[in-house]
Order: structure tokens, then C-alpha cells, then sequence
DNA sequence: CTGTTAGCGCTTTCAT
DNA sequence: ATGAAAGCGCTAACAG
């Protein structure tokens, strides 16, 4: 019923070695021969059996992406730069036929919802695959007997030769790292605001036990440290990286201190929940209080005050990871590099109110 | 060096077949059988080798996503509720073993970027890998070359046993059909308009030959010939799904027509990128003009003012159109069904401004 | 309930 | 430059 190689092969008159050779553009083959195979191939319709063909040359032509929320853009611009690098390529050209589909790698993209089990359980689907390669986005999970899990699943997967990329992860061995500098950033962040004249001010993290999140804080406490600044447990609210808890944490925050003159989110969505929740309450931003936010999302500069954030090279970092993985780019050196955060100094935030 | 079926099978004791058929569960096994070949299992770390498993049953576990725009929060959302559905399922809970990951599926989501062709390449390599299942989101190309292509392709992968759900496109032959109902949306929000008291409406589509742009536009346009309005084609003016394009396209409208009391725009994303004109033009929304969007993606509800829109059930139609994917929701009657959106009059609309 | 026997369709030495 | 032949690791009849 099916159409296989042997097929093409009989129509081509040539044997079933020939066409796998013609089909991969991996070996010489005359320019004749070849012809008449592409004809063939294209007579028949032939689509080659990516299954067969992963089982017999031990790799497929699938990259696993692993995400935390694919609704948000955070993780949608990386994957979709990943993405458009592990297409394309050497073999881009000519070569591979079978449905002028010439070799392309398939992203999967993974979305774990943030949950440990779920990565782990994608990355046991993706090495069931032989995916070629595997890129890992996004902050890791702290729990220790999940980093010991993961440390040992991505060694075996790295050992049977699937190349792993971290992007916006902090370094684990048996993988290429591309890091977001988080301490960084958070610390600018909140030293902008210092130099504002704020001394009072909240912060709402991300999910716990991430170390996008821990990072973030680190930053952020460091630069109250710098300035003197008491750091004060219950100007810190924990919660999750979305609008609502963006929202509900600032009403907490204001209730526990309804003096505060600055908000510090933990990335742009939730400090979108948190201009929100300031101008339910009444208050302006950035005259009663200041907003910023982390990584600068496409919509940040359309909030209304623009977003004061830092801007994350998200569609570079992902186009790099997507490379590396594809061996097509030099990794780092020592495996490990930092990319730095870029302040986006706008309308959300300015001097402190008075009293 | 790796460890293979017949690895297991050898250490518990049993065939090859006995071991297979624990780990499908597809099978009756002895109780006790069946976990001598689960130690096996654990102790070897075996990991089920997924192409020799495509390639003998002649099927896989991969279900292919087409999506226009990964990062695209519209597509995100889409493509979340899809993957959730497709996990899980009747051979959820024990079954499957190599590693724990039980009877999942992975979602392949291929990123198309709008393009026709690059729509046809994932076709291809997703028929190549012998996808379960393909659902297709968003709008459709309406080329006549792409559409008989597209039509050709589908056919032939149902024929193959391929299922395929469309989740937000009009309906062909061969696959079951979510669409949403973007005409009525678009006609109901400038029936809004228009009974607000607007007469010179300005509108901005997105890309040409989408059935989605072009349906909002229908709708637009019905609710304007309904009210005896002119259809003046000065005030449309074509753009992309993006921010930018809103920004520029809301310019161009001023320019032709300062008069202008109501932007209406192909989607969210624009009317974000219209606001931000109006307000750099030194005009406020809505006292001197009325921005609307459409699908009601989240960030909406936070733009200042909220915006007015229709909100598009993605989440349930994604998860709808997964489950009917895997089998286990009947499909509608007729294979097609149409999902309404929900006006969202929001505070970016009001009366218009006098003169 | 379990074992035996054939392949699934392709890639890849090894010859020629 | 091309062909022949031997699997890759698993599933699915078919027996028993």
C-alpha cells in the first residue's frame, strides 16, 4: 500500500543502497543516477518512513525544546528562535527528498508547566525518540532530589549522544549553558530605583525554589544591602509568574505597608498585575508609586506607564541555543557563558512621593 | 552498549513478546509476570527504543501542532491546551514503562510563521514520522495553489490514518473542523461601535488571504452596510498581526482621515500597537477616540484603558480539539463546529467626541 | 497467559 | 559509483 524505498528503488532501476544515498546526500552518487531517482521519488510520492530510517541510522531528526508555559512569550520567543535555527543548515541545501521536505529537524517542544515530574518525563520521551538534540529553557528547579535526577537523566542522554543546551538556565554538567545573568539585572534594577530616592520598597517573586527567582531576589537584596537599606521579610511577597499573583500580591503588599513607593516584580506579566492592582486601589505610577518589571515582554512598552524593565535577549539567546545544539556555533568557552540584561529605564518608574 | 528489549526479557525470564506486551499493557500479563519484567526494567534503566516501536507498529506516539506564531500568546495558548489533552488518556495511568513515561504522547508544534509553504514542509515531515494525530490551528492561506496543495496533503495523510482536528480554521475535507466564528465577533463589535454613536470607523486587518482577516472584515463591513454606513476603503488600511503594524496602520488612518472617532483592529496585538499611535498623536482613549481588538488574550484586560474586544474561548477549544485528536471526544456532528467569541465591552470604547 | 517467528523500512559495511 | 546483505529494536500474528 505504503510506498517505500525499494519501490523508488525498482522504478529508479537502481538498488535501495542507492536511493538512501541519494535521499541523504551523504555520499557521492552520479548526477544521472541521482536524477533518476529524484524522478522517481517524485512519480511515486514517496515519503521516506522517519521512523525506520531513526531506527536503522540510530538518530532521528527531532530536537526537544522544553518549556514552562508555552502561553507565555517568555518562553515563545526563545522557542521560536531555537526553532528557526535547527531547521535550515549544512544539509539544507539540496539533499534529503521525500516530499521536498529536505533536512529539516522537527522542534518538540515540551511544556512541562513548570513541573519537575513532567520535565523529567519529557526528557525520558525525547530520549525514547533519540532526539538529536535537547534544549532546556527557562529557570531550574531547585529541590535537590530533582537536580540529582536530572543531573543523572541528562548525563545518560549526553552519553548516548543527544546534545543538550541550557538557555536561560543555570550551568549543569554534560550540557552547553547560555545563563541570564538574573543577579544582575535584579540588582540594576533595584539600584535605579534607589537612586530614585525609594527606600521603601516591596517585591514580588516568582514561584519558589526556581533559580530565575532566587536570582532575581538576590539581586534585588543586594542592591538594598549596598544602599543600606533594611531588608525587611515582609516586603517580600512570593507568587507565581502571572498577572493574578502580580495583582494580589501588591494588595498584600499594601496591605502590610500601604507607605511603600515602589513595587519590584518578578517579571513583566506580574508587574502588569501589579499596575493594576495599584490603580484599583487609586494610586497613580509612577507619582504614588513606581512599577518595574523583568525580561521586557512586547507588550512592557505598551503598558500605560511604559514598563521600566530589563530587557532579556530572548530571540538571540534562543537563536544561539538553537545553533549550538545543531552544532553549528562554537559553544562557549568552558561550556558556560552569562548573557547580561540590558535596563530599560521607562514611564513606570520615578521619584518617590513625598511623606 | 544499550540496553534492548531483549536485554530485559533475557533478565526476566520471558520473551521478548511477554515484555513488550507489559510495557503497551495492551495485553493480558500474569501479575506476577509482569513485575519480574518491571524490575527487569528498573534495574536494566531500560529505555524503550521509540522509532523500532513507530516503525513496527507502523504508528508513533508524535502529534503534530501547526502553529502560525509561537510567540504569539494567541498560538501559546492554543497550543497548551492541545498538549495538556494529549498526555493523559485511557493508557494513562499504569501501562507503558521505559522510564516511568507512561503513554504519552508528544506534542510536535511546528512553528509555520504564516508561510504556505513552510505549512506543507511540517505536513511532510510530520507524515515522514507517522504523527498520530495533526491538529491545525489559526487561520488558513487562501491561495488557490496552497489550499488545493494543503487539500491534496490532508487527504493523503488521513488516508494513512493520520487524525486531523482544525482548532480556529475553516473546514476541508478529511479533518474535523473547530472554527471559530469570526464574522459574527467582528460584526458584533462595530455593531457595538455603531451604536455607541460612531460613524467614521477606522479599521486595520491583518494578513492578506487569511481567512481570518478576511472574515473579521466581513463582519466589520456587514455591521457597516447594516447601519447604512459607506464602506469607505480609505478606512482600512492592511497590516500584520503584530504591534507594530497597529502602531503604523493607526497613523496612516489619522493621516487620511483626522476625523476618525473609532480604530478597530484585526486583533489585540494591534489595537496595543493603535493605542500607543493615538496617544504619541496627543489623543485619549476613548474620550476622543475608541480603540476595539479582538480574542482577549490576556493581556487585554490590563491594557489602560482595558481594551474592548471578543473574547475567543482558546483555552477550551485547544483542549477540545486535542482531545477529539486523541480519540477520546466524539467528533461534532458533521465534523464541523463553530465556536463563538463573546463581546467584551471593555473601557477603550465610548460615545464619540463631538465634531 | 506466554513463546516463536517474521517482518516493519531503512542504513550501512563490505564487496565489486 | 553502485549493489548485496545484514541487521537496527520492536510488534504482531500465530501457535500452544
Amino acid at each position: 500500500m505504503t510506498v517505500t524505498l525499494a519501490d523508488v528503488a525498482a522504478r529508479a532501476q537502481v538498488s535501495p543502497a542507492t536511493v538512501s544515498r541519494v535521499l541523504n546526500g551523504n555520499y557521492p552518487v552520479a548526477a544521472s543516477t541521482r536524477e533518476r531517482v529524484l524522478r522517481a521519488v517524485d512519480e511515486l510520492d514517496y515519503v521516506l518512513n522517519g521512523p525506520a530510517s531513526a531506527l536503522a541510522a540510530a538518530t532521528s531528526d527531532l530536537v526537544g525544546i522544553l518549556v514552562n508555559d508555552i502561553a507565555d512569550p517568555f518562553f515563545g520567543i526563545m522557542a521560536g528562535a531555537i526553532q528557526s535555527e535547527i531547521g535550515g543548515g549544512p544539509w539544507t541545501s539540496e539533499a534529503r527528498g521525500g516530499g521536498r521536505a529536505g533536512g529539516e529537524r522537527l522542534a518538540v517542544v515540551c511544556n512541562t508547566g513548570g513541573s519537575p515530574e513532567r520535565e523529567l518525563t519529557y526528557l525520558t520521551l525525547l530520549q525514547r525518540q533519540r532526539a538529536a538534540a535537547v534544549v532546556l529553557t527557562g529557570g531550574a528547579v531547585e529541590t535537590p532530589a530533582h537536580q540529582d535526577a536530572l543531573a543523572e537523566k541528562l548525563g545518560k542522554m549526553a552519553a548516548a549522544g543527544t546534545r543538550l543546551v541550557l538557555c536561560g538556565r543555570p550551568p549543569v554538567p554534560d550540557a552547553v549553558a547560555l545563563t541570564f545573568d538574573n543577579r544582575g539585572g535584579g540588582q540594576q534594577l533595584t539600584e535605579h530605583l534607589i537612586g530614585l530616592g525609594h527606600r521603601r520598597l516591596g517585591y514580588i517573586t516568582g514561584p519558589q525554589e526556581r533559580t530565575t527567582t532566587r536570582h532575581r531576589l538576590e539581586g534585588h537584596r543586594a542592591a538594598l544591602a549596598a544602599a543600606g537599606i533594611e531588608d525587611d521579610p515582609r516586603r517580600v511577597v512570593h507568587g507565581r509568574y502571572d498577572r493574578r499573583s502580580g495583582y494580589e500580591a501588591t494588595l498584600e503588599l499594601l496591605r502590610r505597608e500601604p507607605q511603600l513607593t515602589a513595587v519590584v516584580a518578578a517579571n513583566d506579566t506580574v508587574a502588569l498585575g501589579a499596575c493594576a492592582a495599584l490603580r484599583d486601589a487609586g494610586l497613580r505610577i509612577p507619582d504614588d508609586v513606581s512599577v518595574a518589571g523583568f525580561d521586557d515582554l512586547p507588550f512592557s512598552v505598551d503598558a500605560v506607564p511604559a514598563l521600566t524593565t530589563v530587557r532579556l535577549p530572548l530571540s538571540e539567546a534562543g537563536a544561539r541555543a538553537g545553533r549550538i545544539a545543531m552544532g553549528r556555533e562554537e559553544p562557549p568557552p568552558g561550556g558556560i557563558a552569562t548573557v547580561r540584561g540590558e535596563l530599560m529605564v521607562r514611564g513606570s518608574t520615578g521619584g518617590p512621593r513625598k511623606g
